[in-house]
DNA sequence: GTATGCATGTAATACGTTACATGATTGT
DNA sequence: ACAATCATGTAACGTATTACATGCATAC
């Protein structure tokens, strides 16, 4: 059974994993590293903590009462843990790419502790080819469309497509430098 | 003053305003162009288009009594098309880069029809400008953290800084196309 | 003892998603 | 007459944003 859970609640699930970590040190972590650009809002993340503790994705030590406003640990439980691979091992399709790039390189970053290299190389190759399919779908409507599109339009698809291609190529170097590692 | 919108009520108020559209227009040109990817569904699209035609951003005709269920079609207000041509002009901020590229291509996109050739040429340099201070902000981070980061963390990382460089590339492009033209 | 930073939280609001519902038009 | 497609809409729900509020810890 898979738990619906946001993109933020795997992000914060997915550090949580790594060590256990209060609320304030996830928030610093969105605020001050380019990694994952998730708000550090409080109003975005404390709900967001709730609602993976009332699923028993994480469960929290270091207080002693619920109204007490002293600093809370939450570390992943067992059942979080298999959540996160769950999500980890989902299947890329095309909306992944299309829409949800974002989740997939925060995929990435989690895949390699929690799944080790294989799975990484597997999702690296998937990637690839959806990617790859992606791109000439996009370059079909551009061949098609191009000319009777005016400027601006077609250099903002233009730009789709080359960010879409820079994915293709940075995931070539990527699959190479994970096979060329035993371990990751 | 400023009406604050969101830009998928901006990107309905530019395809309004090339030609009036109504909302079943919208939603197969959401579902058939890769240009801007936002959805098609009604439940996003007619709500927005209400919220539109609220704040007197755009008008409706071609339908007699409000309880008709026949097609209605919508046409950019004067204060509409202001309103518009601001979003345009919005100068383009650190936030915008990092968060928002899609609102800025959205934006590029409607740019040239409605601005004109000169305000396009300022948009992509003030856009280089960002890109290329946020690629070096980047790089940085990367050449301290690239160490003790896991692979496939730091992989990720990588992604980021490819498409951000691929953005830098394509505008260099972009930028020539629109000077070479005398009209766009 | 009080200012500063650590740390957690809530309330109002806006919006998108999903699923459902239904009227109008056209072709056969 | 009927199906398919055109066309518009609503209700329930989850969640992010913004702004505000408050308790704890420490150092001076």
């Amino acid at each position: 059974m898979i738990i619906k859970t946001s993109h933020l609640g795997f992000a914060l699930l997915g550090l949580i994993h790594q060590k256990p970590r209060s609320g304030y040190d996830l928030r610093k972590i969105f605020a001050t590293t380019p990694l994952m650009h998730f708000s550090d809002s409080p109003g975005a993340i404390y709900p967001a903590l709730r609602r993976l503790h009332q699923k028993r994705l994480i469960t929290t030590y270091g207080r002693r009462n619920r109204l007490s406003r002293r600093k809370q640990v939450f570390r992943a439980t067992s059942n979080g843990i298999n959540q996160l691979k769950k999500w980890l091992l989902r299947r890329i399709r095309r909306p992944d790419v299309v829409w949800y790039m974002d989740e997939l390189m925060l995929r990435l970053a989690f895949m390699g502790q929690v799944l080790g290299r294989r799975a990484t190389i597997r999702f690296l190759q998937a990637f690839q080819s959806e990617i790859a399919a992606y791109v000439s779908e996009l370059t079909k409507y551009h061949s098609s469309a191009a000319a009777t599109m005016p400027l601006s339009g077609r250099l903002a698809l233009e730009s789709g497509i080359e960010e879409y291609k820079a994915k293709a190529r940075w995931s070539q170097g990527a699959l190479r430098q994970v096979r060329r590692k035993r371990r990751i």
